[in-house]
DNA sequence: ACCTGAACACCGTTCAAGT
DNA sequence: ACCTGAACACCGTTCAAGT
C-alpha cells in the first residue's frame, strides 16, 4: 500500500544534459505513478513555479509531450502530485490508522502526521492548501477520504454525537490548514530558483516601533513552538464535547 | 485613503468586443492604481487563472505590453493585487481603527473586517494566503505593516507582554488563514469558467458509511457559523494570557 | 509621452509520423 | 506500443517604431 515515491528501480549515473539530477532516463518506461512522484520530487527541488510539462519530460528523459499518454493534462497532474503527498500518511509508521489510544491521541498523531508531511514538502503544501477539493466537505488538509472517513469513525465510538463529531473534523482542519501554511511559508518558500541576495531592502521598521521592538519575538523559531500549544488548546476544546468524562490526564494511555 | 477600485470616470457603454464587460477604454489614461484596481476586478469575475497581461490589456481597452511601462511585470501585478485587497480593510468603516473598545472588541472588528474581504474576492483570497511574504513575521492574511503594528501596539497598551502579543499575532493570524480560507474555497472557488454540470461524479460514498452519515453536518451553512465559536474559544484563550483581570464580559464596552 | 507591432523564448496540447 | 517532430494557439516580456 506504500507506494514509495523514490522507485530506485536502475538508477544509472547518466545525468548528463538533464537538469538538476532527476532520475534520468529510468528506463523501465514511464507511468503514472513514475511520473507523479517525479513531479513531487521535482516541485521539492526546483519549486512549484519552475514545473514544466517539458522540464519534467527532461527530468525523466523525456520529450515531454511523452507524458501526455499517461496525465490527462497538466491540472490533473497537479491533483495526482496533491493526491500522492497526502497518502504518503498512509505510510507513516507514526500515524497507525488501527492502533491508538484513544481519540485523543489519534488526533495528535495525525496532526503530527500531518505537519511532517507539510514539512517535507514545503513547496508542495500551498497546493495541498489551496487545489479546489471534489466536493465542498473534503477540507484541506485532511483531503482523502479514507482519513475523513477513519477520523470520523474514531470520534463517534469515542462517544462524539454525530454533529460534534463533524464540528471537530471542521475545527481540526482550519487548525492545521491555517498552522502548517504559515509556519511553511515563513521557512522560505520561494527560496527556491537563486535567491538573489538583494542586501535585504527589507521595508523600513523605523515607521513601526512596537513591530521592530517584537520582531525577536516574531521569529521562526519562536513560532514552531505554537504548533504543540494550540494543538492542547483545540484538544482541550474539544474534550469539552463529551458529555460526561473529562478528557483523560495528557500521555497516558486509556484503552 | 479609501481608494475606490470601481473608478466610475466616464463609463460608457462601448463594450463592444472587449471581454466581460470590462472598464473598457476609460480614457483617462493608464496608471498603477487603475491597473491593479482592474486586475482585482477582473480576478473576481474571471477567476485568477484566466488573468492573462493581453487579457488585462484588453479589459482596459489596451494591447497588453502597454501595462508594462506602469507596473514591472505579471509577479510584481500580483503583488499589488494582493496588497490592494488587503488594504482595504483601511477604508472599512467597521474596523476604524482608533475607535476601539478594548482589544476583545479591536480583535473582533479586524477579523470580521478580514472576513469581510476573504468573501467579497474569493478568488483573490488564495493569492492573500499563498503569495510568500515580504519577511517571515509578515503572516497572511494580516500582511499590512500598518495592521501589524496596530495590533501589536492595541495589545502591549491593554496589558500584554511583548512576548504574549506576539503569540496573539501569531495566533491570531493562524486562525484567520485557516477558517477564511477553507471557507472561501469552500465556496465553489473555481466556479469561475463554464463549470460543466458534470452530472457531479463525486465520487461514490458507498464505502465510507459513517461520512456518508454525516454529510448533512458538513455542509457550508453550518460551516459558517464556525467562525463566531472558534473566534470567541481564541479570544477567551488569549483573554487567559492577561496577568489579574479577567476578560470583560462580552459585548460591553469598557472605556 | 504613451501605445503598438513585431519579435523572442517559452508555454500546454494535439496528432500524424516514426521506431 | 511508445515516443517524437511539427504544428497551433497562447503565454510573458522587450524594444524599436509609430502617433
Amino acid at each position: 500500500m506504500v507506494e514509495d515515491p523514490d522507485t530506485p528501480q536502475a538508477r544509472g549515473d547518466m545525468a548528463a544534459a538533464i537538469p538538476a539530477g532527476g532520475p534520468g532516463s529510468g528506463r523501465a518506461g514511464l507511468d503514472q505513478r513514475r511520473i507523479i512522484g517525479a513531479a513531487v520530487q521535482f516541485i521539492d527541488q526546483n519549486g512549484l513555479r519552475m514545473l514544466t510539462m517539458q522540464r519534467l519530460g527532461a527530468y525523466l528523459g523525456v520529450e515531454g509531450m511523452a507524458l501526455y499518454r499517461y496525465v490527462p493534462g497538466r491540472e490533473a497532474l497537479l491533483d495526482g502530485v496533491v493526491e500522492s503527498v497526502v497518502d504518503e500518511l498512509f505510510g507513516d509508521p507514526d500515524v497507525h490508522l488501527e492502533a491508538h489510544a484513544g481519540w485523543v491521541d489519534y488526533l495528535q498523531r495525525l496532526a503530527h502526521g500531518l505537519r511532517r508531511i507539510a514539512l517535507a514538502h514545503p513547496e508542495v503544501f500551498p497546493l495541498v492548501a489551496t487545489r479546489p477539493p471534489a466536493a465542498p466537505w473534503v477540507r484541506p488538509p485532511l483531503r482523502s477520504l479514507r482519513w475523513i472517513e477513519s477520523m470520523l469513525e474514531v470520534m463517534t465510538e469515542a462517544g462524539f454525537t454525530d454533529e460534534n463529531a463533524a464540528a471537530v473534523y471542521r475545527a481540526f482542519s482550519s487548525f492545521l490548514l491555517g498552522y502548517l501554511l504559515l509556519e511553511v511559508s515563513a521557512r522560505g518558500v520561494e527560496t527556491g530558483p537563486v535567491e538573489e541576495p538583494d542586501v535585504s531592502p527589507v521595508e523600513d521598521l523605523s515607521s513601526y516601533p512596537i513591530l521592530q521592538r517584537l520582531e525577536p519575538h516574531l521569529s521562526i523559531d519562536v513560532a514552531a513552538q505554537d504548533f504543540e500549544e494550540a494543538l492542547e488548546a483545540l484538544l482541550d476544546r474539544v474534550a469539552l464535547l463529551l458529555p460526561r468524562r473529562r478528557r483523560p490526564p495528557r500521555l497516558t494511555e486509556d484503552k
